[in-house]
DNA sequence: TGTTAGCACTCGGGAACAGTGAGTGCTAAA
DNA sequence: TTTAGCACTCACTGTTCCCGAGTGCTAACA
């Protein structure tokens, strides 16, 4: 039942209104904002029906009215406008991105700090990746005399690395030989015969046990996929809106903040979609019932993407911060697209590495 | 010039009293609090008189009086009962600790926790490490077919590693004898004669080039000390406080927290005291002008200390955080020496590690 | 039939105001 | 030196009142 053109536009206008003042809009004062002469009683007429079908609210009977959260959900699907970034925001947007990148050394914090900055509100931002990546080798690196090594996992995409403190020193010759096995038994898929048999072999209380049992560990556990890390960036300026100016609301919805698994699932349910969009109760916890989520995916490698969003009040400049999360998601691909196709020349014709290359990778 | 008896201890008690209530106290109250029958007017007396001094001040007229810093400095100084965590609470840190380490993998991470829940406070920990960490040895592990490098760094206490992506494949007997190179230049100190032999037997344009920089980099980055991380706890429990009800001065400190260098500067400001308190304006900050940071500090080894500490308005109980802090120090030194110990003596009999040695370490 | 003008009604919020009570400083007596 | 007494201050609270923005309804109008 598609909404009659009048309506769309009130109901636009108010939602816009409520944007700015977030104040009650009422009849007169909406009749004025149009150009088109129409009086406030045709308004009040309107504006009734629109509650009735659930899109306006009243606080009382004698305030204007406010937008409910479908009223939200028609704005962003079908009312607003969607405006692109002015170009000396976009520039200021990749001057941003150029110095974070370089200064930070983490693209998770600076896609948040950007985005934070833009739009002056809170940005959360994380990586995900794409299931778990399988561990191809293993080597083992002592530190010191013997009784510390570091066990370093390459994965498809990654190296990481976790220390062992023994209680007594192993021979490099015997870590030489336990990092065979590993391998071995890591290309041929048989890890969970390994535990047994070095218990076998050397027992259960040496040394090496002990330390297979870790890095078997290890393994298990990268191979799980380390829970994402979840970057916040000015969680402060939540306190600017004149929704979290009773701090008890604030309270709970910096303290959900503070969970960064709650934010993090959230995150992760992106779909395809360019930008992503929960409203009020579509994020389906009681502390963040009057904010709204915006977020946006983009590719870092073929199974690594990189999610960037803001949470503020549902009453927020959607137009705005949609164009800036595009803007974005644009500009970082534009970044991560450039540096991929170089690595690909580059195999042909050994050219230098670029400076973007340089700042992300770094 | 040393305070008389009875003004310590009406100072003493308007200080407990106003960390209690948070409200300005007068002198009719206070004198029924006293066990001794003392008048209100002899107490009004006392108070104008510690008004001169500094110790008071009136937020008006017809209100009681609020202790001043110089009162709360006095307070820590001398007059604070230092009163011993109930066992109860210990046992209960206790279990938290355990549980805590087990569930995060990062002492840091679990100091803050513990004791933000235990004092209900915001809490702020880190780990400083003495000195830049010389680095001892450096590893290359080729990660795909040759075009991304792992650089694996190892020091006295810990290794790091690094993906270098390369613009074009390097073979990994080249990679190898970089590798031997890079080590002897390690060893002999003569780091900054490897770059322009590589230069000159490579060319500057070569991926080994490339890479050399990169690794010389990583390892310059790497001795002058990572950046130390600064975990916070519970920063929204700051709200609780009266003093932050109002959102302007909530979101002043709020935003100071997510500086995070400079909290990471303030701990490190720990002198050899068990415990350290910077009162309000010692804290150097507008913005934490009423607010207090009171913190500790624990070896985690040798060179390696963690700082851990909490952040609370100037009104906050000083005995009940610097006893909890206290007993949070000793409990964690507690789990480092027995894990020390464990190591030394494990040398002789090859024990099995224990719980708490694992804990720590994942 | 849809639109508009007019009108009575509602009700939150701000201003004005008075009363309350906890607090103070001062003075004079114990 | 301490204390009782007293006059005075002033934030805070509750009440009342009024204003004005906003509504719904009705009747006239295009």
């Amino acid at each position: 039942m598609e909404l009659p053109e009048r309506k769309r536009r009130i109901l636009k206008a108010i939602v816009e209104n409520y944007i700015n003042t977030a104040e009650p809009v009422g009849s007169k004062a909406l009749a004025d904002s149009f150009d088109t002469p129409i009086s406030s009683a045709t308004i009040r007429n309107e504006m009734s029906e629109l509650e009735e079908m659930g899109y306006l609210e009243k606080p009382h009977v004698s305030a204007g009215r406010v937008p409910s959260f479908a009223a939200y959900r028609l704005y962003v699907n079908e009312l607003m406008d969607r405006h692109r970034v002015a170009t000396n925001e976009l520039e200021a947007m990749r001057l941003m991105m150029e110095s974070k990148m370089r200064e930070i050394d983490n693209i998770v914090v600076s896609a948040s700090k950007v985005i934070g900055e833009m739009t002056q509100h809170t940005a959360v931002s994380m990586i995900s990746r794409k299931g778990g990546d399988r561990v191809k080798r293993c080597e083992l690196i002592a530190v010191d005399s013997g009784s510390t090594y570091a066990a370093v996992l390459v994965t498809g995409s990654d190296v990481k690395n976790k220390m062992l403190r023994l209680a007594a020193p192993v021979a490099p010759s015997t870590a030489a030989m336990l990092c065979t096995a590993l391998n071995l038994a890591i290309s041929e898929n048989r890890l969970e015969y390994l535990l047994p048999s070095v218990a076998q072999s050397m027992g259960e209380d040496s040394q090496v046990y002990q330390m297979t049992s870790d890095i078997l560990d290890f393994i298990r556990q990268t191979e799980a996929g380390s829970k994402p890390e979840v970057y916040i960036d000015g969680a402060a300026r939540l306190l600017d809106n004149r929704e979290y100016q009773d701090t008890g609301r604030a309270r709970e919805v910096l303290e959900y903040f503070s969970d960064r698994s709650k934010v993090g699932e959230l995150l992760e349910s992106a779909d395809g979609d360019p930008i992503n969009v929960r409203i009020g109760p579509e994020l389906q916890d009681p502390s963040m019932r009057d904010a709204s989520l915006v977020f946006t995916s983009y590719q870092i490698d073929p199974n690594t993407r990189g999610i960037v969003g803001i949470i503020a009040p549902a009453r927020m400049d959607y137009a705005d911060v949609t164009a800036k999360l595009m803007a974005f998601t644009q500009a970082i691909s534009g970044v991560m697209g450039r540096q991929r196709k170089q690595l690909k020349d580059a195999g042909e014709t050994d050219e230098q590495r670029t400076e973007n290359d340089e700042d992300t990778s770094r």
